[in-house]
DNA sequence: ATCCCACGGACTGGATCCAATCACAAGGAA
DNA sequence: TTCCTTGTGATTGGATCCAGTCCGTGGGAT
């Protein structure tokens, strides 16, 4: 989607960061296999620093490798992506608690700045991101490096399945997950951690369950 | 610990093993940095598949990189490895929950097996050992590969920090872990998940309020 | 004596070449 | 026709060599 700076930071990282634009951008789909010499080739460099971008991006839970055949994007059934859900309503909210005595002003009002936005702006591919934002900026004064990096783990493993799930439920919920993101906010700007857990771990089991409710989301796309 | 076979499987594999029972073993302390010369030497490979063993063993949670500066266990502190342990409280009980109507007699058996031995033998490193082993696989049925995962990666994280504890707590509270992992495995025999989620979660708490009260474990080791 | 700059060693990062492995297709035998 | 086998092309895995970066050290100037 962006397109890649050259020169700026090590090879490898510009690598990882470009396979993860496309990745996150569904420019890549699931099962597919990504080929070293064809990322290379396409970004001017040896092979090399594309294997240790693809080994970053496996940290991050974006592709997974196998021995003598390469990586590719993970393809999750159904009953996996519903555990990943479940992973978040557990983990999401404890980020939220240790977060949120660490917030600053400037961040809420970030927050704020993007919810804003959420509700001018109904194009699927930029209410992913800021979605994301959304979410994120609430963790960011979290003080422990291991929770965050985790669910940003788990968000991007499933960033591929809420785009099938918001391209085919449309925009007629969209008003839902405003009022939930409302009141989640306002649960911040008060600190208040147990209204924050009880909106924060119903909105992400609310989204689980109409997921659900849309099994053809993970139907085997064509080999 | 264990020496290197070698020859068998691909070498970036076994030089991974070899890191990672150096760091599960406490032969690498955290914040040690990994030389990846050294490592080569030793195990008489060049540095490129010690280069992808280490981006393994991060995806792990092992080790951390630093552009330009190198590998090095992670250094915890005091608060990090307590919201590890939180973060387990919440996660492996459903784990439990996921694995436990797919676990066979087999497996409920190899965990009758592990904690007789844990009773009978003291020594400590074989204690971490078994203990590990004993919790893990009552997960292995979990048919969620993301969830397992996580939860490894969070042992290792904080492997060297239960060490230290063990180790100054001594024997003496040994007792309560037996009992209560008997009440869990008493739990897993009934098939029944709420009492599995409760001594769980209970015994990884209580585990963590124990080791609060130890901040010696985190004083800063000599660089 | 103290601060600054330049030099050097040590280490990681990247490129090129070669080896090993796997998948697939073509051909032969039952 | 169907199954097994074998060979070939494509792709990943590994070794060696070279470039870039960081950090500490030592000399010189103020």
């Amino acid at each position: 989607m962006t397109e890649l700076q050259d020169g700026v930071g090590a090879a490898s990282e510009r690598i990882a960061a470009y396979l993860r634009d496309a990745i996150l951008f569904g420019d890549l789909l699931p099962g597919q296999w990504i080929r070293q010499e064809e990322v290379a080739a396409r970004l001017g460099t040896s092979r090399l620093p594309v294997r240790e971008a693809l080994r970053m991006l496996e940290a991050e839970g974006l592709t997974e490798h196998e021995a003598n055949k390469g990586s590719r994007v993970p393809l999750l059934d159904q009953h996996e992506v519903d555990v990943v859900y479940q992973m978040r309503e557990r983990l999401e909210p404890l980020a939220l608690t240790e977060s949120l005595p660490h917030l600053t002003a400037d961040q809420i009002e970030h927050m704020e700045h993007v919810q804003a936005r959420i509700e001018a702006d109904v194009q699927l591919t930029e209410f992913l991101v800021l979605d994301r934002e959304f979410h994120l900026t609430s963790y960011t004064a979290c003080p422990s490096e291991q929770l965050v990096t985790t669910i940003s783990r788990l968000w991007n493993s499933t960033q591929h399945y809420r785009r099938a799930f918001m391209l085919l439920s449309g925009p007629d919920r969209r008003w839902v997950v405003n009022s939930e993101h409302r009141l989640l906010l306002d649960a911040i700007r008060r600190k208040d951690p147990v209204d924050g857990e009880r909106y924060l771990s119903g909105h992400i089991r609310r989204t689980r369950i109409e997921l659900a409710q849309h099994p053809e989301v993970f139907a085997a796309p064509p080999s």
